[in-house]
RNA sequence: GGAGAGGUACCCAAGUGGCUGAAGGGUCUGGCUUCGAAUACCAGUAGGUCGGUAGUACCGGCGCGGGGGUUCAAAUCCCCCUCUCUCCGCCA
């Protein structure tokens, strides 16, 4: 959510900041008009208000001097209708203006490359050599149903398209990497491990932005009017929702894994074989709540975080910088870590690493102190997948596939592999 | 699913329709005591938010889980919702 103090302040430059991202009428004239007149209506009402309250402080007196106040009462009944009515304008316009400012996006940062969508990204660095095979090389679909340890057939049988069962040392294998990310996490970059409920809230998909735009996209739980979460990023930033945070207790890391749970609706087609799109796949997710002078610094730390799994894994990728046009509805800035997948010919997304600014705490209402002589101050959140866990498997089995189709396990996947060298 | 008890400020907690920014503790700060500390004692401070308005000053509005209602006036009375806890039932 924008602030309604700068948009009050520097109309033209909030309005000229979202416009690098979408053109067209998204609402902000309106919120300048809804602000003036909220203001206008609570000066009336607060002036009626103060009336009422000096009135009533004298009423035990009257009282007690044995005076009629029929007359008075009858008057501040008046009064008090009045009041009730602005009220409610008042709330109707508050509730306005908070719809028309939930949908409006967040302003990029300006360093963020005005563009169309993921045409216009600019390539930031790469790592490894994409490796020559020297024979055919399979895609993973191809190689876990031949090693038996993905089963897509019978995943269409239980739930349908877009899911997966793993199997054997393929289901071994999905839990490898989760406990190697989370390791990675926890003991090495300093993050806190945090295991989410994986249904929320209206509230708490309000908070980090899903909502209310974009509830197509999201399974829904009517019977408790619940939300699969579509990333740990919902319950993990929300974890600290409507809160005042101690101004030492910043930076704070956090890392989950979770499933997660997306419709895919606007990708008919796209991906339908393997493990790259589902409807429900595992990732290990980090999140940080900064002060506003970090964030920026904490952002490239947090990508590098992500970068360090595939550095360990040994699979090439390099790193995009997103422009405006594929820039997400929440964030100001992106860097999205791409993998080298053998079968696309091409490197894929496998990591989304954003700074929201104050854009989420807003929503989410997270807030800290420097200490005592401070207001509080929003905090700035980011969060990057550290990483996709099944686009993980998929660029391990491409990557490191053997010509008689078995797989070589990386070196740092053995010890959770009870010391395997090779799938086959 | 059934029954009950709760939600008041950073924490605990009192609260009778009006004089409640809201008793009393704790915490915190200073003093005093002491070789130093603890304890006791004395004093002081109390969150947030929205406006006037640019402000850590001043004035006002709001705020006692959330939302409605009754009333001239609601933390207090009524209704709905929500969360927490206890017991019963069901259950991994």
């Amino acid at each position: 959510m924008l602030d309604i103090k700068k948009i009050r302040e520097d109309f033209d430059g909030v309005k000229a900041g979202v416009e690098r991202r979408c053109k067209g009428d998204f609402g902000i004239d309106r919120v300048k008009e809804l602000d003036a007149k909220r203001r206008e209506v609570l000066a009336e009402v607060e002036a009626l208000k103060n009336k009422q309250n000096v009135t009533s402080r004298e009423v035990p007196k009257l009282k007690k001097a044995g005076e009629d106040t029929t007359a008075l009462f009858a008057e501040m009944k008046q009064l008090s209708a009045r009041i009730k009515e602005l009220d409610g304008e008042v709330s109707s316009i508050e509730e306005e203006l908070r719809t028309v400012l939930l949908g409006i996006p967040n302003v990029p940062n300006p360093q963020v490359q005005i563009g169309e969508d993921d045409n216009d990204n600019v390539e930031l660095r790469k790592w490894g050599t994409p490796r020559e095979f020297g024979f055919e090389a399979k895609a993973h679909w191809d190689i876990g149903e031949g090693l038996d340890i993905l089963d897509f057939e019978r995943a269409g049988k239980i739930s349908g398209a877009r899911f997966t069962v793993y199997k054997g040392l393929g289901a071994k294998l999905e839990r490898a990497v989760i406990n190697f990310m989370l390791d990675l996490h926890t003991e090495e970059q300093g993050y806190t491990e945090i295991l989410p409920p994986f249904m929320v809230n209206r509230d708490a998909m309000t908070g980090t932005g899903q909502l209310p735009k974009f509830e197509d996209d999201m399974f829904y739980v009517p019977a408790k009017d619940f939300f699969l979460i579509p990333t740990a990023e919902v319950p993990v930033t929300n974890l600290r929702a409507k809160e005042i945070i101690p101004g030492d207790e910043l930076p704070i890391y956090y890392t989950a894994y979770t499933p997660c749970f997306r419709k895919e609706a606007g990708s008919a087609g796209r991906d339908t074989r393997g493990l790259i799109r589902q409807h429900q796949f595992n990732k290990v997710e980090m999140v940080k709540f900064t002060t506003p002078e970090t964030s920026y610094e904490e952002l490239e730390k947090l990508t590098n975080d992500a970068e360090e799994v595939l550095k360990r894994l040994g699979i090439p990728y390099r790193v995009v910088r997103l422009s405006t046009g594929d820039l997400g509805f929440s964030s100001a800035m992106t860097y999205d870590v791409e993998v080298w997948m053998p079968s696309y010919g091409r490197y894929v997304e496998i990591s989304s690493c954003s700074d929201f600014e104050d854009f989420q705490a807003r929503r989410a209402n997270i807030r800290f102190k420097r200490d005592k002589d401070h207001k509080p101050e929003f905090v700035h959140t980011l969060n990057g997948s550290g990483l996709a866990v099944g686009r993980t498997v998929a660029a391990i089995l491409e990557n490191y596939q053997q010509e008689d189709g078995s797989v070589v396990i990386p070196e740092a996947l053995r010890p959770y592999m009870g010391g395997r060298e090779v799938i086959k």
